[in-house]
DNA sequence: AACTATTTATAAGT
DNA sequence: TACTTATAAATAGTT
């Protein structure tokens, strides 16, 4: 009985695999050598790693050392971006006892993730499609208007808080406690100054460092 | 001139490399291999992936397809932990105050700035490219709905949280006001309840879903 | 999941 | 940091 050698590892081209049973098996190989790498990656330069992997059916596998949490909290400490931000304001609010506020400024920041994702969205498709496919979504003009009111909105309500908030500064600097929790005040009076709208272009959100498949220099 | 050949790769162990410098050229030849096996695993089976990497020194490497910032909300929402809910605790008492929540504000304001910009970007493309079609109707429908339903809670907001200040600045002012500009306000004065700070302990910590360097089952 | 024949990654050396 | 070489590891296809 010739055992029938295997033909042994095979030369693949990375495009999607299309054979289901296949990628399954591909997926499930791969993801434990990627996580093995990660492992000895830790080990043998005593970094920090953590691995998020969404399998198409949504399912989350995760590497961490030491610990996935820590260093997303570590990566998100550096690299802000809304949704984390939109959050410390909701937390903010939840404890600032002002449930009005809380439950509209939510909502606003809802609204606001959405757009955003909106246009994360678009800019893949755009990717993906390069500039051949149908689904190529305009963004239509008026979207954009309302957005520009979004705006001014905003803008009139920052000043109207400005406003108001120097107002109760100037008046009780000693001790004013609006929200309970908190009585110290930080900064100066100065905040009444008003610019319109400062705009400090700070580099959308992920751009602020520079690295994503990137190659950073130095240690 | 006899070749001396070199010995090729050897077996190393897996611990922590003490040769400094031989430490900085594993990590930084391990690292890319690392990076291209999950930009492989992205493309052979579709999934999505995020890895970030702080060497010792601090500095952080990434690789997210199609974005580490997404990937990472994606598995916070999932998977909300105790550290950074205590980030957001300190962070909320930190920004517990109006010219604080000011601040986040313009923070807000320049997200959306930066959104709009890029959404023009992605619209001029989009008209370079010619290529507009009709049933794009109803993303765009939602769309408007949606961004007039901002506009509204924006003014809603406004107007709450005029209504509010006004409150505590009735409340606090015995004296006289420095700002005598303030014509908008419209009435009450009525005492705002404060709650002692609800707290609510969200989270269920890290523990919800089961892998960390775990290999999950299943697809 | 186990088995190999191969491909790929990479430790050392230059 | 980039290239080279010989070898260690990973893994595609098969059972």
């Amino acid at each position: 009985m010739a055992k029938k050698p295997s033909l042994g590892r095979q030369k693949i081209k990375i495009a999607k695999i299309q054979i289901k049973n296949h990628l399954q098996v591909t997926f499930s190989k791969r993801r434990s050598g990627l996580f093995k790498k990660a492992s000895e990656l830790c080990t043998l330069c005593g970094v920090e790693i953590a691995i998020v992997v969404f399998s198409p059916a949504g399912k989350v596998f995760s590497f961490g050392h030491p610990k996935v949490e820590s260093i997303i909290d570590r990566f998100l400490a550096r690299n802000p971006n809304l949704s984390s931000t939109s959050l410390h304001l909701i937390e903010a609010h939840r404890i600032a006892s002002i449930p009005e506020l809380n439950v509209q400024l939510t909502y606003i920041l809802n609204e606001l993730e959405a757009e955003k994702k909106r246009s994360e969205t678009l800019d893949e498709m755009r990717k993906a499609s390069q500039s051949q496919f149908w689904w190529e979504a305009p963004i239509e003009n008026l979207n954009m208007h309302e957005l520009e009111q979004l705006k001014n909105s905003m803008e009139e309500l920052k000043k109207t808080l400005t406003i108001q908030a120097n107002r109760l500064f100037a008046e009780n600097s000693n001790s004013m406690s609006f929200f309970g929790t908190n009585n110290n005040i930080p900064g100066g009076v100065d905040h009444y100054e008003m610019k319109p709208a400062p705009i400090i272009s700070t580099s959308s959100s992920a751009a602020s460092h520079a690295h994503s498949y990137g190659y950073g220099h130095g240690f």
